[in-house]
This record gives C-alpha cells, sequence and structure tokens, in this order.
DNA sequence: GATGAATGTAAGCGCATACTAACACCAGTA
DNA sequence: TACTGGTGTTAGTATGCGCTTACATTCATC
C-alpha cells in the first residue's frame, strides 16, 4: 500500500479520521464513516493504510506535527511569551474537544495508537522544556526542575480545557490571572 | 430491574464495569466481559441495570462518590491541607490510570455517562470551591476568583497525571515545589 | 412443602464491524 | 495502441456486539 502517494486522498482520509476520532471515539471512527467522510471508497482505506489502526496511528502522528508547529520559541519578553503561549495552547485544546481524551484513554489499547501519541507528545515536550530552560539561563525564573515549571504553568491550561469539554459550568481560567500567579510563584 | 437490591452481585458487575473501563474503553468493556470478571451471568446485568449505557453510568457516579470522600475538609493549617490534598489526588489519579480520559471522551458520544460525569464532577468541585474561599476568608489566600486557585493547584496535577499516565518519560511534579510554587503564587 | 424472588443456562436475533476478492473504469505514459 | 497505477463498485466473509426469550435452579420465608 501507498505506492505513488497520491497526497489528496492520503490528506483527506487523515483529516476524516481525525476530526471523527474527536467526534465518535476510536470504535466510533469506523472505517466506513472515515471513507465516506473522505468522499472515497472504503476499499480504498484498506489499499492506503492497511489497516485501521495504522490509518489512526498517522493521523495521530500529524495532529501532534500541527501542535507542534505552534510551539514555544522565546522572544525575549518571558510575560508576552507566556500570554501568547497560553492563548495559543487554549486555542488549540478547545479545539481539539474531546479528542486528546479519546487518544489518551485509547492508546492504553491500541499500541500503534501508543507509539504515536508518544512520539508526538515527546516532540512536544522537549519543546517546551527549552523554552523553559532559556529563561532560566536568562536568570528570569529559578532554577527549578523543568517538569515544575511545566507543569505549573501549562497543568492549569490542561485542566481548564479538561473541564471544560466536559463539564457544563466548570470554573473558568483568566488567563491574565494565570500568567501572574505563575510569575508569583517561579519567577526569579 | 433492580427489585430488592441484591447488593453483592451489584457491587460485582459495578466494579468490573469500572475496572474495564479503564483497561478497554467505552466499547471494549462488553457486557459479555464484564459478566464474566464480575463472575455473573451476561443477563443478569441486563436484569440489574437495564443497559449497558445504565450500567457503565452508575458505575461512573460511584467512582466519583469515591472520589469525593477525600475531599478537602479546612484543617486551619494551610500548606499542610495542600501536602495532603495534592498527595490523595495524585495517588487517586495514579489508580485510576486512563479511566478519566476514557469516561471523558465517551461522555461526549454517550447521554448517559455526561449526566453521570457531570454530576460527580459538579460534586467535587463545589467542595474545592468551598476549601479555597474558607483560606480566603481567613486571608491567607488573595482574593482570586476560586477558579483561578482551582486550576493553579490541581492543575498541575493533573497534568502530571495525565502526561505520566500517557508517555513513560513525562516530567516529574514535585509536590513539595508545587505547593511552595501556589503558594508563591497566591498567597495573601 | 409451597411460593416467589434472584440467578443460571442455552440459544439466538439483528446488526455493525474490520477487512477481502473480483472486476470495471479512467487517465497518463510509452 | 497497449499498459499501468489509482480508484470505484459490489458482494461478500467471520466475528463480535447489545439485548431477548424460554426454561431450570437455588434458597429464604411463610
Amino acid at each position: 500500500m501507498r505506492l505513488h502517494s497520491s497526497r489528496s486522498t492520503d490528506d483527506r482520509l487523515l483529516e476524516a479520521a481525525l476530526e471523527l476520532l474527536g467526534e465518535r471515539g476510536y470504535e466510533g471512527a469506523t472505517t466506513r464513516r472515515i471513507a465516506e467522510r473522505a468522499g472515497v471508497a472504503e476499499v480504498t482505506l484498506f489499499r492506503r493504510f492497511g489497516s485501521k489502526a495504522r490509518l489512526l496511528a498517522e493521523a495521530v502522528r500529524r495532529a501532534g506535527a500541527d501542535f507542534e508547529e505552534a510551539a514555544a520559541r522565546p522572544s525575549g519578553d518571558l510575560k508576552a511569551d507566556l500570554h501568547a503561549l497560553a492563548g495559543r495552547y487554549l486555542r488549540q485544546w478547545r479545539r481539539a474537544g474531546t479528542f486528546p481524551f479519546v487518544v489518551a484513554g485509547a492508546a492504553a489499547r491500541e499500541p500503534e495508537l501508543r507509539r504515536a501519541l508518544e512520539e508526538a507528545l515527546a516532540g512536544r515536550l522537549a519543546t517546551v522544556r527549552a523554552f523553559f530552560e532559556h529563561y532560566q539561563r536568562q536568570g528570569e525564573l529559578r532554577p527549578a526542575p523543568a517538569g515544575s515549571l511545566i507543569h505549573a504553568f501549562f497543568g492549569p491550561l490542561v485542566s481548564a480545557a479538561l473541564f471544560g469539554a466536559a463539564l457544563e459550568g466548570a470554573p473558568a481560567l483568566d488567563v491574565e490571572a494565570h500568567v501572574e500567579g505563575f510569575l508569583g510563584g517561579w519567577a526569579a
């Protein structure tokens, strides 16, 4: 399969797979529905990706790469960077809906998915870690372990997105206040 | 169904459902497997709960109640309370594995599950909110919106648990440092 | 010892799933 | 013209799903 990559067919399948993963979960993203949404015959899906598992793993890898593009590159102005980061991050989670939870849940029992997820997360993590370490070297952040900074800054964004997606009256996160609180706790 | 509640049968079904939800996801938690693990005939499951959806919703409600028991009751010593809270919370998430993500993902397409999840979360949320508001009244925490405090404190715990469950080399969370950072940002 | 509630056993229904086989079409290239 | 690679169409397969029906068994209470 995937002899000469006919890009647009693969693209449409991957995109449809991504959408349906978020909307319907792993088992709900059936090969029929994916093919239908992509405007392609079901058999084409199998011809090009071999199996549902490989298609979905590939789709997750691609979603990870998209996420990566918006990653953290220090500009020199820590506070401005944090604001921009938080905004972009929240927007991505909001657009993703339940997708990350579906994938995290399914990854436990789908080895191909798990590998794709680990790759995607590891890439993101390295970028973010480098971001914080940069500002530690500049002396603007305390020399705490990068893990602490990462969780202190991204954790509240994650929980706001998670509870926002799952619960109607979830408590809101004020980005302004969050950045202030983070700097209060971790600025040098 | 559920005429005279024969507790142990229901209990075993609910427990098995909870385990399988975490291990196999919503669709992977089949009625046959749940019944087998509970040591009960499949038909008994339907006689007592009527449908798979109702059984799983009930199981989620129960998991929420268990979580609730360990909830926050202010002792007067803020720092000690935060430590205890963080420890208990992390332990619960760790034991839960991917269960919360499975539920969050499935809730989007299973209305009964969604209602159960919303109930469980709303209960938890109220307790936690009361905890922070107590210490605000004592003048030990800044008078920020409760949502900001909740996300600032629990967010890092959630992200640590999430990435810990999904990724081998996830960055660790130092609870000690986390509480320090939180107080640095939000203590009055 | 009869009653009735809770459970078990066995068989199966209708349906959707992931995936395959066989064959037809069509565009671009040699 | 002939070939070839990508796709579509149609019709499957085997499997597992949620759920039901009919009948048998256990066991405490009256």
